[in-house]
DNA sequence: TATAAGATTCTTTTT
DNA sequence: GAATCTTATA
C-alpha cells in the first residue's frame, strides 16, 4: 500500500470518528472538503446507551440473518428470494426492537451468504436475495461480521476514553494521538483493557473493493483529485467493473455520501447490472447511489415524464424533449451530485452530452456567481468511460467527436485519459484479428487510442479465428448450423453461441436452416413494449394484485389462474405463458411482490443460439461467435466508418472462437484488402468450407415478430366500440387467427390489420401474395394513446390506451441471393 | 423501359 | 451513408 493511500484511509478513518461523535450527540461537525469543526455539544451525552446499542444491535442483526439463511437455504441455487422493507421490518419489529431491515441485508450480503438487489415497485423499495457462493453457514461465518461491529465498536470505546478526561488539553493530546497512530497502536497505549483492540479492522472488505484489479483500473478506482478522467476502455476490459468499484470505493472506503454518487448507464438491461455488481460488492450502503439511464434521471430532475411533452410531438421527440427539459433544469438549479459516472461515453448524444456536462459543473457559460461563498457549488468529479472504437450509434447522433472533445472540454493533460487495453473476454488470435481489422479499416485519425495502445488478451491459450465466404446465404447458413449443432453436442450451452448480422432480415436464412437442424435459437431483440406486463391479461391480472399489495400467496401459480378465471381472460396469450415461468418459483409470499415479478418478466424464455444484429449485441458476450458480412458495396475505397465500428463490436464479442463469413460481393471492404488478409495469416486463421455444394430450396420458413407500428387498426376495428369488443372479446375466447387481405380475423370478426405504412409490409410483399403468411401465436398488448397515430386513424377519443391483438408470424418465403 | 431523381429503409435506446 | 424501392419523364 502507499503512503498516498494510507494518508487517503486515515481520513476515511477521521471521518468515521467525526461521524459517531455526531450520532451520539457528543458534538456536531460541518464539513467542506478541507476542514472539518468540531462543536461540543452537552455534557451527560448518550455514549454509554450506544455501546450498548451496538451490542445489542449485533444480537438482533444476527437474529435476523439467521432466518434469512434459514429461508435461503430453502431456495434452490438460481432462486430468488423476493420480499419488501416495510413487511420486512414489520416482520421483526416486535422480536428485534425496531431494527433496520437494511442492517440485515447488509450483513448477509456481507457474509457472502446472500447476493442482494434492489428493485422499485408500487409498493415500496423490494429486495431479492439470491444465494450466495457459501453454503455452508457455520459459526466462522460471522466471524467477518463481528470483527466489523467489534471494530466499530472500539471506535467508541476510544472515544469514549477520550472524552472521559476532565481537561480539555489532554482530550486535544489524545485525538492527536488517535489520528497519529493506528487504532490498535492506541488501544494498547492509552485503554485500561487493551484486549479488545486485538483484531484487525476490516482488510476483507477491502480488499474485495479494492484487490484484484489491475493497475489502471485501481488508479481510476481510487482516483479522488481529477476533475475528470476519460477511460478509453478497449472490449472486455473491465468498463462496467471499473466503474462500480470506484462507486464502491467512494461509498464504502472514502465515505462519500451515496446520493451524491451518480452512475448514468445507457439502457435498463445495463442499469440493472450496475445495481447488482454494486450489491454484491458492497450491500446495502450502495443502494443509495443512483444508477440511472439518462432518461431516468431526466425524470428524476424534472418530475416530468415524456408524457408531458407538449401535443403534437411523439415518439423520439418526446423522450428528447425531456432531456432538453433535464438540461434546462440544471442550468437554474445546483447539480445535486458531486460523483458522476457516464458508462458507454462513446454513444451519447447532443443533448445528453450537455447533461454530462452540467452535472459536472463544467459548464463555463453559466459559471456559478454565488453571492455567498458557503453556497458556492462543490466542484464536480466526472469519470467517463468509453471506446471510440465501439460507437454505434453515430447515425442517430451520437459523434464521435463528443469523446474526442473530452480533453479540450475539461482542460485535461493528456495523463488523464486513462487506457484500459487488456482485454479479460477474447483469447489472444480473437483480439489479434480485431485489431488488425480496425487498424487496416480506420485511419489513426479516426481513432483516439494511438499506435501503442493496442488492446491485448491476457487470457491464455489462443482461441480460433475463422474465415469463410459465401455467394448464397443459404449456404452459410447451413454451414453455422451445422457447426452450432456440433458445438451443442460437444456440450456447449446453446445460450453461448451467437449468430450476428448487420440486418435483422440477413438472418431468416439461419432461422431456417437452424430449424431444419433441430437447433433452437431465439431473437434478441427485446421490444420493451411486448413485455408480458403489458400484455392485456397480464395487466389485469397484476391490477388485481395490487389493489392488495400485502395479501399473502402461498401458490403463485394458483393464485394467479384463479385471478386470471376470475377476469375469465383466456390463458392462450403468449406473455401469459412468460408471467407463468417467470413466477413459477415464487410461494409464501406477497401479492405485491408477485405483481413486480409480473412487471419485471422478459417476453421469452431465454434459451438456444442467439440471433442478433451487431447493435442488439453490444454489452453482450458469447463463446462462440458467427458473423455475416454483407451489405455493403466493396469497391468503395475508404470503408463506412460506422459499418467498421459495428463489425468490430460483432468481432469482440466471442470469447473463445470467432467465425467471419463474407458474402462475395458485398462484403466490409477491409475483408478484402490484401494487407488484412497477410495479418490475418500471421495470426493462424483457419479457413471454414461451407456446403456451397448443397442445392438451394425454393423456400425457406422463418418467424417474424411485428410490433405495434406494423399494425394498422381502422376506425371501426378498434378504436371505435365494435373493434374494442372485439379485440377484448378476443382476448377471453382465444380461436386461431387469420390473415386475409392484410386483415387479421378471429373467429369472432375482424382484430386488425397490417399496416401499410409498417415496415413489415415490405418485408411480407411476396409473401404475403402467395399467402404464405401465418399466425402461430399472439399477445393482446396495451399500446399507449399516441395522438398522431389518433388522428390517422380518424378518432379523438379521450382514453390513455387502447389495445391491439399482436401477431407472431411464420413466413414461407422466396429464398433471396 | 431505361434512366435519373427522389423517397425510404437499415442499424435502436429512453417509460 | 449506402442500399433499395418508388416515381417521373423522355
Amino acid at each position: 500500500m502507499d503512503a498516498d493511500l494510507r494518508r487517503r484511509l486515515r481520513q476515511a478513518d477521521l471521518l468515521t470518528a467525526l461521524r459517531i461523535l455526531q450520532a451520539v450527540d457528543v458534538a456536531r461537525h460541518r464539513r467542506d472538503d478541507f476542514t472539518a469543526t468540531i462543536q461540543p455539544v452537552q455534557e451527560g451525552s448518550r455514549m454509554s446507551n450506544w455501546l450498548l446499542d451496538a451490542e445489542e444491535r449485533f444480537a438482533g442483526v444476527r437474529a435476523m440473518a439467521d432466518e434469512l439463511i434459514r429461508r435461503l437455504g430453502e431456495l434452490g441455487p438460481g432462486e430468488t428470494l423476493e420480499f419488501n422493507a416495510a413487511d420486512l421490518d414489520a416482520q421483526y419489529e416486535a422480536e428485534l426492537g425496531g431494527l433496520d431491515a437494511l442492517e440485515a441485508l447488509y450483513a448477509v450480503q456481507f457474509l457472502g451468504l446472500a447476493n442482494v438487489a434492489r428493485g422499485e415497485s408500487e409498493v415500496g423499495g423490494v429486495f431479492y436475495l439470491r444465494r450466495g457462493e457459501q453454503r455452508r453457514y457455520g459459526k466462522a461465518a460471522y466471524r467477518p461480521l463481528e470483527v466489523h461491529y467489534g471494530e466499530r465498536a472500539r471506535r467508541l470505546h476510544v472515544i469514549r476514553h477520550i472524552l472521559s478526561h476532565e481537561k480539555e488539553e489532554d482530550r486535544i493530546d489524545l485525538f492527536r494521538w488517535y489520528f497519529t497512530i493506528s487504532l490498535e497502536q492506541f488501544c494498547k497505549r492509552f485503554l485500561p483493557n487493551p484486549e479488545a483492540a486485538t483484531s484487525p479492522q476490516i482488510p476483507e472488505f477491502r480488499e474485495r473493493i479494492l484487490g484484484g484489479l489491475s493497475e489502471t483500473q485501481l488508479k481510476v478506482v481510487t482516483d479522488d483529485e481529477s476533475r475528470a478522467i476519460l477511460v478509453l476502455a478497449g472490449p472486455g476490459s473491465g468498463k462496467t467493473r471499473t466503474i462500480v468499484h470506484r462507486v464502491a470505493n467512494l461509498v464504502a472506503l472514502r465515505d462519500v455520501n451515496p446520493e451524491r454518487v451518480l452512475v448514468l448507464a445507457y439502457n435498463r438491461t445495463a442499469v440493472a447490472e450496475v445495481r447488482e455488481r454494486l450489491a454484491a460488492l458492497i450491500g446495502a450502503s450502495g443502494i443509495h447511489v443512483d444508477v440511472l439511464t439518462f432518461h431516468g434521471l431526466a425524470r428524476k430532475l424534472t418530475g416530468l415524464t415524456e408524457k408531458n411533452a407538449p401535443a403534437g410531438m411523439q415518439g423520439d421527440d418526446r423522450f428528447n424533449w425531456l432531456i432538453q427539459q433535464a438540461v434546462d433544469h440544471l442550468r437554474d438549479n445546483p447539480a445535486p451530485y458531486q460523483y458522476v459516472l457516464v458508462d458507454e461515453y462513446q454513444d451519447i448524444k447532443g443533448a445528453e452530452y450537455d447533461l454530462v456536462t452540467l452535472l459536472a459543473s463544467f459548464d463555463r457559460e453559466g459559471a456559478p456567481t454565488g453571492e455567498e461563498e458557503d453556497d458556492r457549488e462543490q466542484p464536480g468529479y466526472l469519470v467517463a468511460v468509453g471506446d471510440d472504437d465501439q460507437n454505434l450509434y453515430a447515425f442517430m447522433g451520437a459523434k464521435i467527436e463528443f469523446i474526442q472533445r473530452f480533453r479540450d472540454d475539461y482542460d485535461i493533460t493528456d495523463e488523464k485519459v486513462v487506457a484500459l487495453l487488456p482485454n479479460y473476454r477474447s483469447r489472444p488470435r480473437i483480439v489479434q484479428a480485431a485489431n488488425a481489422f480496425i487498424e487496416a479499416s480506420l485511419p489513426a485519425r479516426a481513432r483516439l487510442k494511438g499506435p501503442d495502445q493496442r488492446v491485448y488478451s491476457v487470457r491464455d491459450g489462443e482461441g480460433q479465428v475463422y474465415i469463410g465466404k459465401y455467394q448464397q446465404r443459404y449456404h452459410a447458413a447451413l454451414g453455422i448450423a451445422q457447426r452450432a449443432a456440433q458445438l451443442i453436442a460437444q456440450g456447449t450451452p446453446a445460450e453461448e453461441i451467437a449468430i450476428l448480422a448487420r440486418n435483422w432480415d440477413h438472418l431468416n436464412e439461419v432461422q431456417h436452416a437452424l430449424h431444419e437442424a433441430g437447433v433452437a435459437y431465439q431473437m434478441y431483440n427485446v421490444h420493451d413494449q411486448l413485455r408480458p406486463a403489458n400484455s392485456y391479461v397480464g395487466g389485469a391480472v397484476r391490477d388485481v394484485l395490487t389493489e392488495e399489495p400485502e395479501l399473502a400467496v402461498e401458490n403463485a401459480r394458483e393464485t394467479l389462474e384463479r385471478i386470471r378465471q376470475q377476469l375469465s381472460l383466456s390463458d392462450q396469450d403468449r406473455g401469459w405463458q412468460a408471467i407463468l415461468s417467470a413466477t413459477a418459483d415464487l410461494h409464501n409470499t406477497i401479492q405485491g411482490a408477485l405483481a413486480l415479478r409480473i412487471n419485471s418478466a422478459k417476453p421469452l424464455a431465454r434459451r438456444g443460439v442467439v440471433l442478433s444484429t451487431f447493435h442488439s449485441a453490444k454489452g453482450s458476450e458469447f463463446d462462440h461467435v458467427f458473423i455475416l458480412s454483407e451489405g455493403m458495396r466493396e469497391h468503395g475505397r475508404t470503408p463506412p466508418e460506422d459499418e467498421t465500428r459495428a463489425l468490430y463490436v460483432a468481432l469482440t464479442r466471442a470469447r473463445e472462437s470467432v467465425t467471419l463469413l463474407r458474402r462475395e460481393g458485398d462484403c466490409h471492404p477491409t475483408l478484402l484488402q490484401p494487407g488484412y488478409q497477410h495479418a490475418l495469416k500471421d495470426i493462424g486463421v483457419e479457413v471454414m468450407s461451407l456446403p456451397t455444394g448443397t442445392p438451394l430450396p425454393s423456400e425457406i420458413r422463418y418467424q417474424l415478430f411485428p410490433d405495434p407500428s406494423d399494425l394498422y387498426i381502422s376506425a371501426p376495428d378498434v378504436l371505435f366500440p365494435a373493434g374494442r369488443e372485439a379485440v377484448l372479446r378476443y382476448a377471453r375466447n382465444w380461436d386461431s387467427l387469420q390473415l386475409r387481405n392484410l386483415q387479421l380475423r378471429s373467429p369472432h370478426g375482424a382484430v386488425g390489420r397490417l399496416s401499410r405504412n409498417g415496415r413489415i409490409m415490405l418485408k411480407l410483399k411476396h409473401a404475403l401474395e402467395r399467402g404464405q403468411v401465418t399466425a402461430t401465436g399472439a399477445t393482446v398488448l396495451r399500446c399507449e394513446r399516441d395522438d398522431e397515430w389518433y388522428t390517422r386513424a380518424g378518432y379523438t377519443g379521450l382514453e390513455t390506451h387502447h389495445y391491439v391483438v399482436l401477431p407472431q408470424f411464420e413466413v414461407i418465403a422466396l429464398l433471396e441471393g
